[in-house]
DNA sequence: TCCCATACTTCGCCGCCCGATATATCGTCT
DNA sequence: AGACGATATATCGGGCGGCGAAGTATGGGA
């Protein structure tokens, strides 16, 4: 899973949102760093939807504007805790050299 | 960056390697979750090797066979450690909402 | 003898990222 | 009034990169 597909799940975990939310709370939580380009953010919903991992809670009407709001499913709420334990430990392959380093330089 | 360019990387931390010993490096530090194609480790080294992140450290005939030596630049330790910095905070976005989540129920 | 491990190269498909473009409304600033 | 930025969605095309497959080659073990 890629990083931008990562933070369009990570956004749902707030609760449900539509598509320019998802944009805003991906660049909030990630502390401004992950700009979701609009290409990216609808093409990955679509894909997000037809594997079951986000469904659509609802569609709105807001001042003419349709506005389609999509919720984490339980696969995806699954799926977003894995790949965050995945990436947790894939960058424990780098960051735990530093620790042992550091116990050998003062040992 | 992607998974697989970053435990190319990784697996240089220990020291200049050959292809082969490339992918069987990154399959040890990931657990045998990761298993570089051949595809992906050839493209990604030519790519890595332009950008700079690694240079060829030596080539040797092994028994007829050319063995391709690369090691890891100064650029090319300092994006690793980025990386992993990067996927650590990545993974906090949502690790970290379990923590909150238990002294919310504990208080 | 045959398969497996070692070892590198190249090719092509496909999945996904992403910028550009189009469309539309509202508030603010000039 | 006009321009611009924020809000909001849809679509398309380029391009990068992952990955499997096929080709080539050798040595060792079953």
């Amino acid at each position: 899973m890629s990083e931008p597909t990562y933070f369009v799940l990570a956004a749902l975990l707030d609760g449900p949102s539509h598509g320019y939310g998802i944009i805003k709370r991906a660049e909030e939580q990630s502390g401004g760093r992950v700009r979701l380009a609009v290409g990216t953010l609808y093409g990955a919903l679509d894909r997000l939807a037809g594997d079951g991992l986000i469904a659509v809670d609802r569609e709105e009407t807001v001042q003419g504007r349709p506005r389609r709001y999509y919720r984490l499913t339980e696969d995806g709420r699954v799926a977003v805790m894995r790949e965050a334990a995945r990436m947790e430990q894939a960058a424990r392959v780098v960051t735990g050299r530093i620790a042992p380093a550091m116990r050998t330089a003062q040992a």
